[in-house]
DNA sequence: TATTGTTATACTCTATAACTATA
DNA sequence: TATAGTTATAGAGTATAACAATA
């Protein structure tokens, strides 16, 4: 069988991509946190009292899709808000969620380091800045 | 704003991914393919014959969801069907197919260089190897 | 019995518009 | 007027189970 897309390093993109976040996934479930939801804790963790704006565009989340998942977070008692004025409120994380962020920041680095295992030197030197610029080519603001 | 998450290659690999799907799913609209029904029409181009669950491994997708994305090309005249036996069918393309699939494929073509060119010498030499690896490694099986 | 393809369904993620209340 | 957050909704993409027809 032919797959004449394998030669294309767009389509290797996204297969190594998908195949990685299966993998997080996985790893994450003992934390019972999403992969989103372990990249919010952890954006809080390094930046208390921050907003859901802020948030939103950091992840590039559309803010109508951020409300139910802080919402999530909220009711299980991993997120709280200080009001910051009458219209928005500053995120940070009860200790249940510093811990649970703290497990699940253990577990991103460990994926992290076993990724770049998998890689030679040559593969791995250029790896991260390729993809900062792939990653800053489809955003032509900034 | 602190973005720790900026430092880890995993979260670099998505943001990457995300960013050049969308720019080629912008590119591709002229043809009226999404990537993925783009992605089929290749692959058929150069398996003449290939059945669905073929189709289906090499994408990845579940046969449930292959479903209707083949008989959506079928109705648009771009995809056909010749029985193999009882239960399964060579999908083809027809002319329009292969006229749309050419247009398709000098695209992702297009997109792949404009991709390249955006990497220096040691970005880009050991980029393809290196997703090839993390792919494999999300598929430990063959 | 296993395989191919279909149907139905549900869940997640994403995208848009309209709304509120505040600034 | 613009901003922060919410609600409602629609569209993809994906996952499973059950089914019919066939091997």
């Amino acid at each position: 069988m032919i797959d004449p897309l394998a030669t294309l390093p767009g389509y290797l993109l996204r297969r190594a991509s998908n195949a990685m976040m299966a993998m997080l996934a996985r790893e994450l479930e003992v934390t019972c946190l999403t992969t989103v939801e372990a990249s919010i804790l952890t954006i809080i963790q390094f930046n208390d009292g921050i907003r859901q704006v802020e948030l939103c565009q950091i992840l590039d989340i559309k803010k109508a899709n951020m409300t139910p998942r802080i919402a999530s977070l909220e009711k299980r008692r991993l997120v709280g808000r200080k009001p910051i004025d009458g219209r928005s409120s500053g995120l940070f994380l009860t200790s249940l969620g510093q811990a649970c962020q703290a497990q699940a920041w253990q577990i991103m680095q460990a994926h992290e380091r076993a990724m770049l295992a998998q890689l030679g030197a040559s593969e791995s030197v250029g790896f991260a800045p390729a993809l900062v610029r792939l990653w800053q080519m489809g955003n032509p603001k900034t």
